[in-house]
DNA sequence: GCTATTAATCGTAATATTGCGATATAACGA
DNA sequence: TCGTTATATCGCAATATTACGATTAATAGC
């Protein structure tokens, strides 16, 4: 199949599971990374950075836009990316909700 | 290729990209709400709750429980599934420090 | 011992993801 | 205009994921 069955869940779950996903890649967590870090919004930049080619970045680059945690504007010949922090605010307290529920739950085995 | 490069990366972004995938399926976060809000650790009510087959639901029960985020003690016939609450810190954490970071960015564009 | 129940594992088909090279697009400067 | 630079998109091959049915393993109750 291959096929996610989303008709099963929830539009809440279905949308934390889609930014967890695009999160759980070690090569967006490091764009992220780098992004937030080199607060001047590099674009080229981070196909340096990390070794991958330009058009995989430019993939990872569009999921991450696709999910709204990334906001990019072109300046010129090159895209200015950076975090969407309205976007950010929200993930941060629909992960903290399960964190913190997690956390506080019985412990029973 | 299909084969994610995980040698470009560090050890922490690596992991911390392995947690969010695991949490990135709709069916493994509803699987997490169920166990956290049903204190008595049910196991096959799982399959019940959620429209998916047995043998999906304990394949997905297996990638929570490698990555630490759940686990699981034999009962009898039944096994009791329940959040390891120091994985969960310890994960809050992690993704904390990232959303944190983000927020504290500069909005450049 | 036999049977029912519960959960894990195996084999599989369908689909998704990852990554690359090649190509396209678009803006700048000479 | 032409060449250069920067980024996006396309097409493809390799691999991973999702889901299911069938089977296995292990325990409980008779």
């Amino acid at each position: 199949m291959g096929l996610t069955k989303t008709e099963n869940f929830t539009q809440e779950q279905n949308a934390l599971a889609s930014v967890a996903k695009v999160i759980g890649h070690p090569a967006r967590i490091a764009i992220l990374e780098h992004i937030i870090k080199s607060q001047s919004c590099v674009c080229g930049s981070i196909v340096d950075e990390i070794g991958l080619a330009q058009s995989t970045i430019s993939q990872h680059l569009a999921e991450l836009k696709r999910v709204g945690l990334i906001q990019g504007t072109i300046e010129g010949t090159s895209v200015c990316y950076c975090v969407n922090v309205e976007t950010w605010e929200s993930f941060k307290n629909q992960f903290n909700t399960l964190f913190d529920s997690a956390i506080k739950g019985i412990e029973c085995c």
